[in-house]
DNA sequence: ATACCTGTTTCCCG
DNA sequence: CCGGGAAACAGGTA
């Protein structure tokens, strides 16, 4: 369920694992979330060192051992991460497990869309270097706004603010709750807004990635009563807003759910 | 059965 | 070469 918020928490899941030796590192023989990785080097490198800290940056996780390694998580669609006690068996989806003394650390994703990646070596590996400006940090401006929407004229606003190199960590549901609390419509092409609807827009996004983060990225669960996400893959469909139908219709190849009686 | 799905990559088109 | 859109990836759920 995983976008920037949720990706947080799950991170920090697993920081009752920081500081423990890993005794044993278990690799799914079939998952595709290792890509090209090979299983054996998670085995030979991560085996016996210590989960020493963790990191996220948008829908990325990294987190570095002793032994100078480090590895890197993406939970795709459908991952998520888990502590367990140490009598658990490994189940069909479960992609890595550590085990640790006393509970075992998991990484589960049925739908395998996730990533891990290995890296060796003192530094964070460049992947993570090279990731765009966190929309939570202070050098996140309004100018990486009007930057993507200039050079993405011809799209639709709803696939541009999926687009991870501008608004690394904004998912389905984030992106149509920015909007919606923005009243811009999806469907509306990036080169068309105005600079009034930018100016609320680049706010929308702050407070909807600073909120998710306060409330979900902290207590997982869903994001606070009143937000759209309650109400966009219910039937019945109301607006919180304007208690108008909402519609749901693919945008940007994603389905967006949206208020056609709010958003112009 | 059928049609979904909080994501990314690859391929094709203009 | 670029930007935009569709398809593909795979399994669980309604």
């Amino acid at each position: 369920m995983p976008e920037l918020a949720e990706v947080a928490y799950s991170c920090s899941l697993w920081n009752e694992g920081l500081g423990i030796q890993i005794d044993q590192v278990i690799t799914n023989p079939t998952s595709r979330v290792y890509r090209n990785e090979n299983r054996k080097e998670f085995i030979q490198n991560l085996q016996g060192q210590t989960l020493s800290s963790s990191f996220t940056h948008g829908k990325q996780m990294l987190f570095s051992f002793t032994g100078n390694c480090w590895m890197g998580i993406h939970l795709g669609m459908t991952g998520s991460l888990a502590i367990e006690e140490k009598e658990y068996e490994p189940q069909k989806h479960d992609a890595l497990l550590f085990r640790q003394p006393s509970q075992i650390l998991v990484f589960r994703d049925p739908r395998q869309f996730g990533r891990l990646r290995l890296h060796l070596g003192k530094n964070k590996p460049k992947w993570w270097n090279d990731l765009p400006t966190s929309m939570l940090d202070k050098n996140f401006h309004s100018e990486i706004l009007s930057n993507a929407l200039s050079r993405h004229a011809r799209r639709p606003i709803k696939a541009l603010l999926l687009d991870q190199r501008y608004f690394p960590g904004m998912g389905n549901w984030m992106a149509d709750e920015v909007l919606w609390r923005a009243k811009l419509k999806p469907s509306n092409l990036s080169g068309g807004i105005s600079k009034i609807d930018e100016g609320r827009l680049f706010k929308q996004i702050l407070f909807v990635v600073n909120g998710a983060i306060k409330s979900v990225g902290k207590y997982g669960g869903d994001p606070p009563t009143g937000w759209l996400f309650h109400t966009r893959w219910k039937d019945g469909l109301l607006c919180p807003k304007t208690k108008n139908p909402l519609i749901r219709e693919q945008i940007g190849g994603r389905t967006t759910c949206w208020c056609p009686s709010l958003q112009k």
